[in-house]
DNA sequence: ACGCTTCCATACACTGCTGTATGGAAGCTG
DNA sequence: CAGCTTCCATACAGCAGTGTATGGAAGCGT
């Protein structure tokens, strides 16, 4: 611990805002609790950011960014399309850096200044695996429409990952857990 | 239009309290608001209701008989388990009176008045599920397995349902909404 | 019509949060 | 170290929403 304070960056402010909006929505966004979090005052805030709206708009940008654009930039190197399939569907349900982030952001698909990101990842990721699945050998419409599937089945799992664990024992990646991945991979597997 | 004072009973409180949870989450439940939407004053809230939290947990439990207990109920009166089956997974994916109820309730799971409303709905749901995977002749762990799959993609196609229309056409009910819903409940079916 | 109960309006005190103004400390550069 | 820039603290005005207190109107039984 250093005594000395810590002068904050923009990403200090936008990942707690991202920590803040997957447990309380939107609404749990505020510069006066975040400024309490991060053991500073809300004048650093202000020095920042010119507006509540504009730390959500920078957060939900990092966010879009981290979580779509990056993760397809580290996919693109992977060649064999089954392969790709595979990273992707086990990443995406294995992996989950903010608990509730999405669950969240999908919950506030309304709000003015969610919207525009929320559009922009949903299309990016929904054409991205509709993409995999005509590498593997589906055409234009069924692969469009098994990308939808696919992606839906994605969102209710982080969902369900909201509940108590002991009710879902299958969604922490355990030897259950496993199971449950494995039944997924099988369903959204282009061949079943 | 009459211009008599209509008196408020509390599931119209309860019932806007529904809409204004849906849209904006829990923080958007305000006494405050939803008189306004009423077109009343406050003052009928605090009578029909202690506090703003006991009308999120009326609220709350009135969403679990409509869209749990009663829906059971209804469905418990067709003997074929594969009409059924076929009758969940239809209801489920096309009805949907409050759009962006169950994602706003999900996004709150950790919210201490959502919290025990949720745990015992998601687990009689996903109980009620199993029951008919192993109706249909599964065995008790795998038609588990099914059972949180199949209830994670309906979340998720909620989930979905929030975004405009006309980025996933296949959600509104039309003719490629017909074809998905198939697709669903093709790869949701016990024998694929 | 009377009184009693049910339901609602108004007014008030209070709290939590926003945004702004201003001064001051810490870091960088010559 | 002098001066400039970057970053943060403090203080203030203002607003939105909660909960309470109290009075009054509408419905109902007798």
């Amino acid at each position: 611990m250093d005594v000395s304070r810590a002068r904050l960056s923009p990403e200090d402010w936008t990942r707690a805002a991202l920590r803040a909006l997957a447990v309380g929505g939107v609404a749990a966004v505020r510069v006066d609790v975040l400024a309490r979090d991060l053991g500073i005052s809300r004048g650093s805030f202000y020095w920042h950011f010119t507006d509540r709206d504009a730390l959500l708009k920078a957060a939900l940008e990092e966010w879009e960014r981290r979580f779509t654009a990056q993760v397809i930039e580290q996919l693109d190197g992977v060649a064999d399309p089954s392969e790709r399939f595979e990273r992707l569907v086990r990443g995406a349900l294995t992996d989950e850096s903010v608990p509730g982030l999405q669950p969240a952001i999908m919950a506030h698909a309304d709000h003015p200044v969610v919207r525009p990101v929320l559009r922009r990842v949903t299309t990016q990721r929904i054409a991205y695996i509709t993409a995999i699945y005509q590498d593997l050998g589906l055409a234009k419409a069924p692969a469009r429409r098994r990308a939808v599937v696919a992606y839906a089945t994605y969102l209710g799992w982080l969902d369900l990952r909201r509940v108590p664990a002991d009710l879902l024992p299958e969604l922490t990646t355990s030897k259950e857990g496993e199971a449950a991945v494995k039944e997924i991979m099988r369903m959204l597997h282009p061949t079943t």
